[in-house]
DNA sequence: CGCACCAAAGTGATTAGATGACTTAAACAC
DNA sequence: GTGTTTAAGTCATCTAATCACTTTGGTGCG
């Protein structure tokens, strides 16, 4: 039923399944390449090229001398396209617009879940926005706003406009208020603790637009040199 | 500044580059590896780990005997992860959830651009929906809805959650209804036209609840074996 | 005893060359 | 002109070896 799907692919599922049967959890390290390939009977080159593809894909990494790790995106279905090559302001913008239309829906199905771990992990991020310069990653407010949404697959997509957002050019230059930003947020989490849904995806959408506001004053003010902007903006 | 940094990982990157720089499109091919293993000043195996990385992400695929092509995806900021290992009932139904989250959004943004290309391609899809067996991809009307958006961080969202959906036990198993399908399509699709973005956000709520419905209720019918789904749930 | 240094083992990284299998298209025979 | 054959190009996989990095455990000095 399967004629010619090639050995690697083949290979690749069948480490997958492995990691997944033998419930290797993200950090803990996978058999070594000579291991994997005497088990599966292939040649150590074809190994690492299976392992590759789930490098790609951030289910493993390879870490020269030491091994090669179980990493998280394993259990995620969405992902960020982690060769993709980041351009213009208007992919930024197109990403806002995006985080427009469906975090609101997010922040209204948090307030109706209201987990009491999930607020928690919040109002935590609440805090280490005004300390830490917090990169995109875990920690971020609005990555616990759709984790408390109690859907992964919402969570995963938001991780993943965000990770692509952070590797945009504007991304730096944002200039969005430190303690307007907090403000909002907190705005947001009120709502949500007072299982408010439609005041928490209205305030959402406000602020998110507000964010949009600021990043296109910005661009006016100060308009990038776009020599790669064109191009795609064509196609 | 890059330290550490993997050759493969440098020269995947350069790949993606000359891709870009000598503007290939999808279709086109690559040069052959040991061409690019000369040109890089790497070896053939070398490349290779690199191309697979790209083939587990779709932007480059790899046909015996004929050549290296580039694809789609290469354009793709979103992608569903293709090692993913679909399992229970639960994580469709939460597929679902994240479609009711975002659709309406879509659906609304589809009615503000009216673009007159997006719904001929809508009323294409809408059509060949009641002759062809169409799987998931291109031409599936809520695919061309998401595309009619304009955004395309959105309308890849979606191609990726049903490219999921589709791996799923439960995706050959949903009986929704062909005609009553079609209908609610031509009903979203009419708000659409009269620009009425409100009532198509809400008939694509609705619909989509309604597909939702249906799962379950075949779930309650005829409750799979769920021998894997379980240990999903409790994590 | 404790700490620093060092050596060895394990692992991934990269290279090298060779063989096999598949695709495509050109050359050829009919 | 059509069909077959042949040859070249390409990916697929293997074998073998060397290099680089990490970790660990010991060894010896203080």
């Amino acid at each position: 039923m399967t004629p010619s799907i090639g050995l690697v692919e083949r290979l690749t599922r069948e480490i997958v399944q492995t990691i997944r049967a033998e419930n290797l959890q993200p950090g803990q390290t996978l058999p070594s390449a000579k291991v994997l390939a005497e088990r599966f009977e292939v040649t150590v080159p074809t190994v690492r090229e299976a392992l590759r593809r789930l490098e790609a894909t951030g289910s493993v990494e390879l870490m020269h001398g030491s091994g090669t790790y179980v990493r998280e995106a394993i259990n995620r279905r969405i992902l960020d396209n982690p060769h993709y090559v980041p351009v213009d302001l208007a992919a930024a913008i197109e990403l806002l617009d995006a985080r427009v239309a469906i975090e609101p829906g997010i922040a209204e199905l948090a307030a109706q879940i209201q987990s009491a771990e999930a607020v928690a992990s919040m109002e935590s991020a609440l805090d280490n926005a005004l300390q830490v310069e917090t990169a995109v990653p875990a920690g971020h407010f609005h990555v616990e706003l759709a984790r408390a949404s109690g859907n992964r697959a919402l969570h995963e997509m938001l991780v993943s406009l965000l990770a692509i957002h952070s590797r945009t050019q504007q991304a730096a230059r944002t200039t969005y208020d430190r303690l307007r930003d907090h403000d909002e947020h907190a705005d947001i989490l009120d709502a949500i603790k007072r299982g408010d849904g439609f005041e928490a995806a209205h305030r959402t959408r406000k602020h998110l637009e507000a964010i949009k506001t600021v990043v296109l004053a910005d661009w006016a003010d100060d308009p990038q040199t776009d020599d790669a902007a064109n191009k795609e903006a064509e196609q």
